[in-house]
RNA sequence: GAGCGAUUAGCUCAGCUGGCUAGAGCGCCUGCUUGACUCGCAGGAGGUCAGAGGUUCAAAUCCUCUAUCGCUCACCA
């Protein structure tokens, strides 16, 4: 072992051993609880931040503390397409201005090859951390399987009536070209001006009002300029005209509460296509919405705009605006709040256009309670009562301020990168949704070879227990299911099934060439190896079809089907492993994915294997789909149960929904966390989740916000190879609340690492324990801790204290853990290994001749105590100290039950040890302010019927002596002209044979203080009458205990 | 404008439903150290708990106000 543990040299081997071990992966047929945490998936247009960083340590402690405990974890990894940041990463990236420079399809061509980098650089960096995740089910929010999920939340929505199309006042980002909620829009304090134009009265009177703007642009669109109604010229001037300046178009002026009286000029012009507030007073007029300003921000060429203006930018035609005109008056320096895109910078138009929107304040039958509810409601519900909780719990005030004031959601967008709405139109814009269809997929029926466990042949045809099954499937279709076309695999054994079907149901059969089974070629013939699927290794050595061969053909296989149609279901006859190469080809399309779908339905048995209802593109030619796509948070929205196979009823679905932890950054919360609040009690009826644990900020050490312009940004890539990944976890978690900003600086990594190495050495120093009394493997010692082993076996007092203290930190941390406070958990843990473990315990092993059974166990269990927090150092100790293969996170977590001594036993073996510890440390001091090194004698006095006299003081002495550095000797103690003697708890006296003047003062002064408070206090009438007796007692007896020392000092 | 949070050692922060002499990490000072660890060991200095008032026998902790800082939401042209 090295002298300093190398995170370098370890920490990717690890991680490999994790991943090979298979034990990452969750099953969803275990007895066991499950634990279920969603990732909140990274955008693909980066890489990871420290608050993803921060996101991982804090979800794999959750996770590995879980599994620790007997919990059935899945964690399941993801990505996120993040449709209008990607697009506008893409499109900097090509060096292009606008999308439509490219076709659609090249343009999504570009953003997936970019997607798919991204993506894979992303889960390098995930794993860097030690994220103990589920890969074999990663998700991405823009691939087929969540596409399925998101078409089928649509339609249902639309069915529901909850989803509508509407002409609307909507947030329009010229930058990203496409519409954003209000969420997406950020409001920033700017320097602006207000701009102040007269608006003469159409009766050539040459009276004007005057009204102030900010967007003198937006004149061209005027229809009213309005007046409070208490306003006293309203009187006079309602019913009348104004002319609109430069255009002398008319306008009415009219009176509406909205105008604030004592705001500028108290005079509004009224432009209902082009500012919110301005809409609502002109749907009260009912006046005309006239647009000027159009999409790509430049004014519009319209009959209201002057033809100069025409395709000019706006900035440009404001500016020619304010120049000095008949109408222009002054210029007003004025600060106010501009909406801008949170992901374009660009500043926000109102606009109005029409976009889908989801209603969150209409009625709908929720099948849950058989009551009327709205989705605004239900996502109320969720926290007001209780079904989740969210910590800090400060926030659910901001959730429901958020909630409260919540408006219809927009969920269209112009751009491109995203999932399409599944909408069509046809010529005369009646709108057509998905088709259903349903299919029912199924295995063939059993071959002579395939009951023989032999590799089947492409020409075996069913055996006499094989055409039973058929008949069976067919009687029950024939009940149960409304089939009405049937598709087979063109092999005998599919085809013979198939047929036997078609024959029962009247129908014929389809034979489609690409459901054919995977060719193992050479293989076929051969026995199967139970732990080795005969496909794996038909891959593996090469034997057969490829797998790119199988993939294309699963491909093509699933556009196929999705292209059949009929009225009823239709059954697909077919094979185990070309249904799992159909699974992997809607998701990431690796032959990774493909080999675990391939061991998910290993087990798979004749017959039906599962039904779905696929949303079909409808088949008239004459239709056309929507251009828009989805906001992104559509299918984030989803991801909760997108992910575990909605809308299909999965095994995975049944077992890990609803999830229990969602954690992520506070940020997020309304855009994300509300959202699959809201979304997931509607598709399934179940809360998504019942914990929404909160992070904070990444920030520096000085509360800085990180960010490139300041330079003060940390890569965590780049500090996990300077100081390892567990000192990153450890500074990102340990010092931190929850909803707080979480300050991180190198000083603090670097002393996490310092830790570490700590750890790994405490861990050298057990090695060698090890090898010297003959151990070989740290998990092969009988359990010592429990009473019963306890009494036989000899513990001295260190043993004794040491095996106490961890029973106590071990219940403090499962305690912690319990609720989540990581921090907390993480610095108990911390000051036990440094402080107890190895300052005190270690020390004294190697002081005495110890008994190495508890050193080896205690360690052992701190191994798996401090797993979660700092997985990598504890899996390579575990593995240098160990002779077998199981990994760390097989082990069971500490319990408290583990180290439960008698109650007295344990207090005693603490307090006793507490007594050397003050002794040790007092005598310390003393020796340090006289900067006297060698050993001095000192004298114990241990007084009478104290905890240690009444076990072995010898032993403590043996102790405090070699602690110390002093002789035992009374003589000596006394021989010296001037001596300190100090009194401690139980009237233990210690005399020592040094002379400290220093010490002897500040001690005196010290108690003095201490008599004169506690005296005090007893004097105070009220203290003593209304406070609890036991707090009285005690200070009647520190009184006494402190009176004593001072007089023993004088004396 | 409304809401939320913060203010404790030089720095970054713990301190839960009030009750031991207010703690930790880093930094600082003084020593030490040839086998677990200089990514170390031992010891030390350093705080009127932002300010004012109140409740209480008792307040860093609960309440009110003030000040400063941070964040969120809403916005008037």
């Amino acid at each position: 072992m090295d002298k300093a543990y190398d995170h370098n040299s370890s920490e990717d081997t690890i991680y490999e051993s994790w991943e090979r071990s298979g034990e990452m992966t969750a099953n969803a047929q275990s007895k066991k609880p499950p634990f279920v945490i969603p990732l909140p998936p990274p955008n693909v247009t980066g890489q990871l931040h420290l608050g993803h960083a921060a996101m991982l340590a804090i979800e794999d402690i959750m996770i590995r503390y879980k599994r620790m405990t007997g919990h059935e974890v899945l964690w399941i990894p993801g990505t996120d397409h993040a449709a209008i940041a990607t697009e506008n990463v893409v499109l900097k990236h090509l060096g292009m201005q606008n999308r439509e420079e490219m076709s659609r399809e090249e343009f999504l061509e570009e953003c997936k090859k970019f997607a798919q980098e991204k993506h894979d650089r992303i889960v390098h960096q995930v794993k860097k951390m030690g994220a103990w995740l589920d890969w074999g089910r990663e998700a991405y929010t823009f691939d087929e399987a969540r596409h399925e999920a998101v078409n089928a939340m649509f339609k249902k929505l639309y069915e529901d009536e909850l989803i509508v199309r509407g002409h609307r006042m909507i947030n329009w980002s010229v930058g990203a070209q496409s519409v954003l909620s209000d969420d997406e829009v950020e409001y920033r304090e700017v320097e602006g001006s207000l701009y102040h134009y007269k608006y003469f009265l159409a009766d050539n009177s040459g009276e004007y009002l005057e009204v102030a703007t900010t967007r003198p642009e937006t004149i061209f669109g005027d229809t009213a300029v309005a007046l409070h109604p208490k306003d006293k010229r309203a009187k006079k001037l309602i019913g009348k005209k104004v002319l609109v300046p430069f255009t002398e178009r008319k306008v009415p002026i009219i009176t509406d509460e909205h105008v604030d009286p004592k705001f500028g000029t108290a005079t509004l012009k009224v432009t209902p296509a082009h500012d919110p507030n301005d809409f609502e007073i002109g749907e009260r007029h009912s006046l005309p919405k006239i647009q000027v300003i159009d999409f790509d921000g430049t004014m519009r060429a319209c009959e209201q705009v002057p033809q100069k203006f025409h395709g000019v930018t706006r900035e440009h035609c404001r500016a020619e605006l304010v120049k000095s005109s008949k109408y222009f008056v002054k210029k007003k320096s004025h600060t106010h709040n501009i909406g801008f895109c949170y992901r374009s910078e660009t500043v926000v138009e109102p606009m109005l256009s029409p976009q889908w929107f989801v209603s969150v304040e209409k009625e709908f039958l929720d099948p849950k309670t058989n009551k009327k509810t709205t989705l605004k409601k239900l996502t109320q519900e969720a926290v007001r009562e209780k079904h989740v909780k969210i910590i800090p719990q400060r926030f659910e005030k901001t959730y429901f301020q958020w909630i409260d004031n919540l408006r219809d959601w927009c969920i269209s967008r112009q751009i491109w990168w995203g999932h399409r709405i599944p909408v069509w139109y046809d010529k005369a814009g009646n709108i057509h949704l998905p088709r259903e269809q349903k299919f029912i997929f199924a295995r063939h029926g059993q071959t002579e070879n395939g009951a023989k466990e032999i590799c089947q042949f492409p020409d075996d045809s069913l055996n006499e227990e094989g055409r039973k099954q058929a008949q069976e499937l067919a009687d029950f279709l024939k009940k149960k299911k409304n089939v009405t076309k049937i598709i087979s695999s063109p092999l005998p054994r599919a085809k013979e099934m198939a047929e036997i079907v078609a024959k029962k149901l009247n129908l014929s059969v389809e034979i489609l060439e690409e459901l054919q089974e995977f060719d193992a070629g050479d293989l076929c013939g051969k026995p199967r190896i139970p732990e080795t699927p005969t496909t794996e290794r038909a891959l593996q050595e090469n034997t057969g079809e490829s797998f790119q061969s199988l993939l294309k053909r699963a491909e093509t296989c699933w556009q196929e089907l999705q292209k059949r149609e009929s009225d009823g279901a239709i059954l697909v006859v077919g094979h185990r492993t070309i249904f799992a190469a159909m699974e992997a080809s809607k998701k990431d399309k690796t032959k990774e994915r493909f080999l675990a779908e391939r061991r998910k339905i290993h087990d798979m048995n004749f017959g039906i294997w599962k039904e779905i209802s696929l949303l079909q593109t409808p088949k008239d030619k004459n239709l056309r789909q929507d251009k828009d796509t989805l906001d992104t948070w559509f299918s984030s929205a989803l991801w909760p149960f997108s992910t575990l196979g909605w809308p299909e009823k999965t095994a995975d679905g049944e077992k890990f929904y609803p999830n229990d932890v969602l954690e992520t950054g506070w940020d997020i919360l309304f855009f994300w966390v509300a959202r699959m609040v809201m979304f997931g009690r509607y598709a399934t009826g179940e809360y998504p989740f019942h914990t929404v644990y909160l992070h904070g900020l990444v920030c520096d050490e000085k509360g800085q916000k990180m960010s490139k312009s300041k330079g003060n940004g940390i890569d965590p890539i780049e500090v996990i190879d300077e100081y390892g990944a567990d000192a990153v976890r450890l500074s990102l978690v340990v010092g931190t609340s929850p909803g707080n900003p979480i300050p991180l600086g190198k000083g603090k990594i670097s002393g996490y690492r310092n830790f570490v190495n700590k750890l790994w050495n405490a861990g050298r120093f057990v090695k060698m324990q090890m090898e010297a009394s003959g151990t070989i493997e740290i998990n092969g010692k009988p359990q010592i801790m429990n009473l019963d082993n306890y009494n036989h076996y000899n513990a001295s007092p260190a043993d004794q204290w040491i095996i106490a203290k961890f029973g106590k930190v071990v219940e403090a941390v499962n305690k912690k853990l319990q609720s989540y406070d990581i921090s907390s958990a993480g610095d108990l843990i911390y000051h036990f290994i440094w402080d107890d473990f190895c300052n005190w315990y270690i020390e004294a092993t190697k002081k005495f001749e110890s008994n190495t059974d508890t050193l080896i166990s205690i360690f052992r269990d701190i191994l798996k105590l401090s797993h979660p927090l700092c997985p990598f150092v504890t899996e390579t100790l575990w593995k240098e100290l160990s002779r077998h293969n199981e990994l760390l996170i097989e082990q069971i977590f500490p319990k408290r039950e583990d180290y439960q001594l008698e109650a007295e036993y344990e207090e005693n073996a603490l307090a006793s040890f507490e007594v050397v510890q003050k002794i040790v440390t007092k005598i310390r001091t003393i020796k340090s302010t006289a900067k006297k090194q060698t050993s001095i004698p000192i004298h114990i006095n241990w007084g009478e019927g104290n905890l240690i006299k009444k076990h072995h003081e010898k032993q403590y002495e043996e102790l405090i002596k070699k602690f110390g550095e002093v002789k035992l000797d009374l003589n000596l103690a006394r021989a010296n002209t001037d001596t300190t003697m100090i009194t401690f708890d139980d009237g233990i006296t210690v005399t020592i044979g040094l002379s400290v003047i220093k010490i002897h003062e500040k001690e005196k002064s010290e108690l003095k203080n201490q008599i004169q408070t506690l005296r005090a206090r007893l004097q105070n009438k009220g203290y003593t009458e209304k406070a609890p007796k036991k707090l009285v007692d005690q200070t009647k007896k520190e009184l006494l205990e402190a009176e004593e020392k001072l007089k023993k000092l004088k004396s």
